[in-house]
DNA sequence: ATCTGAAATCTGGTATATCAGATCTCACAA
DNA sequence: TTGTGAGATCTGATATACCAGATTTCAGAT
């Protein structure tokens, strides 16, 4: 809420648009694809073409190639030049994409214990607190997004820009998947259990625990995920 | 080296070629610019034009295009839709690589403590042998591919290969600077001690510790290489 | 002098045509 | 029957034209 008025009048009635907002259709295009490979619609291996993909898609094969280059530099599907795109996604590969996030996280949680200032460890707690009701009542809703919230806050307190942004690439828990892990009343105790102890963590300056606490919480809930697309084990 | 002379004649005598060995423009176009952007060619937040690359590499715009998304899923440059596209890399984003590659090497690197199999372990340590003996004779180019070696080694031991390419996109020394690297007889030394306790915990199956002494080896060499391209500190 | 907005211009986004390597098909010769 | 290879065909790779949002320029109005 800054106050130009004399270089951008109405500059603090309403806020400039971010351009990133701004969508394209090689956005889309990668996005569907993304979600498509992850919840497992296409086989591991398959062969994508991108003339027929384009013409499902009811775009040029441009956006496409673009996408795929995208998908390629994430480790999601392999091009053989002038041969062919196969898909490159199967239980091991989500397995270490877990793996991925687990070191990737951990070593934001112990910057952000290092890092972060009073008024963002305040937040934080106040996020655990609304995540201890949201728990309490079962609103699965409310705990996926500040589940959002809570790694956002310490990607934040972490001040790390490009470790953050790797992170992303790393999550393919989307929404649906999602609902179906927190509508388990135990998995949603564990799950607060862990963020409380990542938050405690951080909160005070224990680096080497938070470190350790959020590795382990990434790879638990990461198995969790794993037995629900992948139906690894069928027991209770 | 199989026989099956029945179905591919010639089969032991001469390998198939890999088809990832086949190259495209766009994978030079990539290359050449993710150098140009790690040695700082590029200004921090200098923006780049794909008309003007195009004509400058003497190639069409479609394989910029399809770099310059590469790069973008890399973090290295970012995109405004219908903007420009900007250089995203200053001192400290290759702070951040460094961190990044050593929360993944770590990881590989405990796993593979508690994978390797007892005929890699012997390569691993033979491989430690000849940088011994490199290090000693101060043959800068013998380190630098038996340093190569020696991370792979390791690599394959985890079994993981999504993370290996993962890994591989934290990359960021090229050849110049590593000789730059390597010529100091001192940080030759360190970087020797460094390799042989990261191969005994991992042959000693010591996860932990070779979790531990990889991470502190990836940080410390990672500093090393940003003093020497954004001369962060002068003394001697 | 300042503001407004239409037009020129810049830049990435998209569609399409064409090129060329990789495969497949199949007639034909040994 | 088997092997060969020319030609058809499939598929990604590349070049190019054009589209549309974003920015800049600048004449004209206030």
């Amino acid at each position: 809420m800054q106050k130009e008025a004399s270089t951008e009048p109405g500059a603090d009635r309403i806020e400039k648009i971010d351009p990133r907002f701004l969508t394209t259709l090689r956005d889309h295009v990668h996005k569907a694809l993304r979600a498509a490979i992850l919840s497992g619609r296409f086989a591991p291996d398959e062969r994508v073409n991108e003339r027929q993909l384009a013409e499902q898609l009811g775009v040029s094969t441009t956006p496409i190639k673009e996408a795929l280059r995208q998908l390629e530099t994430e480790g999601l599907v392999e091009t053989l030049p002038r041969r062919g795109v196969l898909i490159r996604f199967n239980a091991g590969w989500a397995e270490e994409m877990i793996l991925a996030r687990a070191a990737l996280e951990s070593m934001i949680a112990h910057l952000a214990a290092k890092r972060i200032e009073k008024a963002e460890a305040g937040k934080l707690e106040d996020t655990v607190a609304l995540m201890r009701k949201a728990t309490e009542d079962g609103a699965a809703d409310d705990l996926i997004s500040l589940n959002e919230t809570f790694h956002e806050q310490i990607h934040i307190a972490s001040r790390c820009q490009y470790l953050s942004r790797m992170i992303e690439r790393q999550q393919f828990y989307d929404a649906s998947i999602r609902r179906v892990i927190h509508s388990d009343p135990l998995e949603r105790g564990k799950a607060l259990a862990e963020h409380a102890a990542i938050a405690a963590a951080i909160i005070s300056n224990d680096s080497d625990k938070a470190e350790r606490v959020m590795r382990d919480h990434v790879v638990r809930s990461g198995e969790t995920y794993l037995n629900i697309v992948f139906n690894k084990k069928e027991d209770i």
